[in-house]
DNA sequence: CGGGTTGCTGACAATAATGTCAATACATGC
DNA sequence: GCATGTATTGACATTATTGTCAGCAACCCG
């Protein structure tokens, strides 16, 4: 004899992206290992049937969880490295923050769902990235000094795999290496690496 | 009315060895989502039960894999930047060859399952591989030009986030980058980063 | 050889997870 | 207001997974 229940009725973006935000807290909070129906539901306050409804299966949930940390990584990284105007240590900020919330632990998920990365690539982002970048460098070198393509290329990754593993094991390694695992510290590195670079460009 | 089978008895250290190495190479294979009890049990030849007689639970056995994960890098980081006699180019072949099959997926595993990095601490690997490193730095370098201890600090960091991040999106990264992903791609990039930290050493 | 210890297994229990389905409620168009 | 479409749900089916337990079998020791 329950009372009918005030039913909310979403459209099918507005569903899909509730379901899709809400796993992805999950996530971030305790690793993908524990994603289950039962519990996005719960915590979305829908029943797990919508998911299903929605995404057809588990799996095809899983898919578009990891096209969506793909394309927020793209969105995410092009702005941060493509802009001319801003200085080598703020980019740096927009990347490592880029991986921040868990959006880092989403990708090595993906990495070990998908290991050889044949099922979802993102694009062509780091030659798009490596690009703008590379045009960059050849504008502010000066005539006949210009900096290799390759040279660019090996930045570009230098970059991304350090940002992304220092998001992931970071302030592990900080605390193994008996310095303190704080946002200074995290600062610190990203500073050094841009003198790095910087005295690398300029030669 | 089966003929009674022969039946193998191991040492609990045999046992727990097989079974630890039978869940790892899995785990190397399929990622760590789907680690069934069934599942190692079949492949390691024994009844699923004996993992539970020697792990206790689960969860005892993730314990004991994550720990034997911890162990096996620090036995492989140490020798790898330690030794005096090596150039940089074979300690970076060796510390980038450290997180092969499957190493780095289990550490990323292993954060995404503690995230605050607080139940299981690489004690203080990164201390003594940077103690190690900046001995040798500073007995390289001229009287009076001794580099900094912090900058030998950032250095070690860098090359553990470059190396775990390129062991786990590295060739993912190369794909989108326009660039074949083969092992000559992989050496080509130690070798720069190579040439960068020497030149940034010399200065 | 006999007895004890314990590695090991098959069968079972309990629970939890994904997926199915018919029914319901909310919106929209006529 | 009524009919149609579909987002949504509760109940259920199915299967898989962890964990328990009693008993078997290999090895050791006297």
């Amino acid at each position: 004899m329950r009372a009918s229940v005030k039913r909310l009725r979403r459209t099918p973006e507005e569903a899909r992206r509730l379901i899709l935000d809400t796993a992805q807290e999950l996530i971030a909070r305790s690793g993908p290992e524990g994603l289950r129906l039962q519990e996005i539901a719960a915590a979305a306050g829908i029943s797990h049937p919508l998911i299903l409804h929605h995404f057809g299966s588990r799996e095809g949930l899983v898919r578009a969880l990891v096209q969506q940390a793909v394309d927020e990584l793209r969105d995410k990284l092009i702005p941060a490295m493509g802009s001319a105007e801003s200085s080598l240590e703020q980019e740096f900020d927009q990347v490592f923050d880029a991986y921040r919330d868990g959006l880092a632990q989403r990708l090595a998920w993906l990495a070990t769902i998908d290991p050889t990365g044949e099922a979802i690539s993102p694009a062509a982002v780091m030659r798009d990235i490596a690009d703008s970048l590379h045009a960059r460098r050849a504008a502010a070198s000066p005539a006949g000094d210009a900096p290799d393509r390759a040279d660019t290329e090996m930045l570009v990754h230098l970059i991304a795999v350090a940002a992304f593993g220092d998001a992931i094991v970071g302030r592990r390694l900080w605390r193994s290496a008996g310095l303190p695992a704080t946002d200074d510290t995290d600062r610190r590195f990203r500073r050094w690496l841009a003198a790095l670079i910087r005295e690398h460009s300029i030669r």
